[in-house]
DNA sequence: CCCCCAGTAGAAAGCGCTTACCGTCCCGGG
DNA sequence: CCCGGGACGGTAAGCGCTTTCTACTGGGGG
């Protein structure tokens, strides 16, 4: 049926050894021998039959990638730029690999599913992404699961999100703390003294270090009284972040200012604002985090951290890869930005 | 090293045969000999090895996703709804699928070799995503991968792609020229006589329905002469409707109205005329193309039609299954809704 | 002039799994 | 009481490739 690597070596008039050596390049081959070998390649179109290959090697050139949602271009940037990146053949070790995006929606289940799948396919490395689920039983099971991948020979590297506490598997993570600081800092010198906050999704380490950001600059600024009260949890959606501008609207109308935990979240505070009518920035700021594509083209244009996302899929590519060794502690810390842009502004006097 | 299933049939006290056929489950094994594998594989955290089964069973569950741009919700989208469907397991044939997607950037070479990577992963189906590029030499070419692609077995699906000619993969398509024509009648009702048009990439099939649908609204209010005056190309980003809505301005002072290509593309055009002091939709009526999550919001709202793009990746994972056939001429159409917001209005008197 | 080695190519043993093909056992009907 | 057959389980032959080990060749040094 399918043409195999036997009916290329009979048409080369060669061994079928001979024929995987020169398809791998990693084996003297004369250079005529090598000419008949491709030359019979292309004349039956001969594709090589991953899995059997994968199963003689015992690896495989698939890398997984775990997103939370790939449909929000969060996860979209990261999971592109880490194919992009593992999709360039390798001078030493293996040409191009191909990206298997799992989306997890956001459950520790399929997580966990998803990387007993990737075990399965022998993947050569898996890329977690976004921010971690902060529950003890996971976290245990993960670092199981992700012992058990490591020690079948698979690279892993966490791209977005913290270490693995008791495991030090290599990890690209945002300083998530110091940009929600700056961003509250931000506020709080332009004036603004009661500032909501609407935080995301209960036990992510996203959601935490971003609150914690805020809260210290609220602290430094003798704030830290009214940061509970003013705080709405929600997920990292457009209409967590609708309902939220309302709650927090009713809780605190003298309220100049919304931090929210993404950008998504903040336009859906935007929206929320605009249909009661409050006026942006001039009766309330709002501000994002990540500085999404979009971010810039809300009315006005929101005031973010713009996150490097594109540059740590290709590091945590890099990473995956082995093309990059881990520096020392196995971390590397990408900073956000503060992008300063309309949504933000002076209270309103009086 | 790793466990295999020897070890477990050991452990268990039984031949590998039969604990394979407890694994796949399409063969009668006693219901205290199952209990019995079952507990093995529990206690060895025995994991198949995908390649060696890919390999003797000459299938694997790996479903290829092609899309152009990951980062780009439109495409997302579509991946997501595509894996969400296949991951969940068939009662009749097999387990759940692992989405590979691979990310072509645009790029006819791109789309040609991961083809190739997945017929060499032995890929159980693909599903090639968003608009077709209209050049015959990469139509053929594409064909002729596809079918091999087919004859290895491999179920081919086309999604938001119009029919291939000369082949019938079964197709979900969306009806790019309706929604178009809605679009511009639309404005054409309103009151608009001088509108621009934002047009997509060259010999695309989206770009060219989309264009086409408008041109025959504009055909059908006796408006075609100004066409393709008003016509400008780019790609689908956000900096191209920048620069096209200023070229369009520059063409036409007196235009009232700009239809974009699609929403991003849209959003860059409304930036361009903000910075131009340009009022929307007072001055100047802006439209979109696909509803992205953003499109509602945008300031003002993003008058657009809306895609169904998650339905639409749910029926290509369907039919890439198999779970679903395809109706007669193997054409799923898919038909878009005219969404109408704020960014449309009637032209300024005068 | 012979031997040895660098340079190449082939033979063959798996890699871990699926499955066609056979035994074996036990039940019920003749 | 014997035999046929259904229900299970085992045996073994690959699936297509990689890779070790072996074999052969020719040329240069001893």
């Amino acid at each position: 049926m399918a043409v195999t690597l036997a009916d290329v070596a009979v048409r080369a008039g060669v061994s079928a050894a001979t024929v995987s050596r020169v398809l791998n390049g990693n084996y003297p081959v004369a250079g005529a021998t090598r000419n008949r070998v491709l030359r019979a390649v292309e004349e039956l179109e001969y594709v090589v039959n991953g899995p059997a290959s994968a199963l003689a090697a015992a690896t495989s050139d698939l890398v997984g990638v775990l997103v939370n949602d790939i449909a929000d271009p969060f996860f979209g940037i990261m999971a592109g730029a880490v194919q992009s990146e593992i999709g360039e053949p390798t001078a030493d070790r293996g040409g191009p690999k191909l990206a298997v995006v799992c989306n997890t929606g956001g459950s520790p289940e399929r997580e966990l599913t998803f990387l007993t799948h990737l075990q399965r396919q022998r993947a050569g490395a898996v890329v977690l992404t976004g921010g971690a689920l902060e529950d003890e039983a996971h976290r245990t099971a993960l670092a199981g699961r992700l012992g058990r991948l490591e020690a079948a020979g698979a690279r892993v590297v966490l791209c977005g999100r913290p270490p693995l506490e008791g495991s030090d598997f290599p990890a690209v993570t945002f300083d998530n703390r110091e940009g929600a600081r700056q961003l509250t800092a931000h506020l709080l010198e332009l004036g603004h003294r009661r500032l909501g906050y609407l935080a995301g999704p209960q036990a992510r380490t996203t959601t935490r270090h971003r609150l914690e950001g805020h809260r210290e600059a609220l602290a430094a600024a003798g704030l830290a009284g009214d940061a509970s009260r003013l705080t709405v949890r929600g997920d990292y959606g457009r209409s967590a972040g609708y309902a939220g501008a309302l709650e927090l609207l009713s809780r605190e109308p003298g309220l100049t200012a919304i931090v929210a935990a993404n950008d998504t979240v903040a336009l859906g505070a935007c929206a929320a604002l605009r249909d009661r009518g409050v006026r942006i920035p001039d009766d309330v700021s709002v501000t994002g985090f990540d500085d999404l594509p979009f971010a810039v083209d809300a009315t006005p244009a929101l005031t973010t951290v713009r996150l490097p996302l594109h540059e740590a899929g290709v590091r945590a590519g890099r990473l995956a890869l082995g093309r990059e060794t881990p520096p020392a502690g196995g971390v590397v810390t990408c900073e956000g930005e503060l992008m300063v842009r309309a949504s933000s502004a002076g209270p309103r006097r009086g």
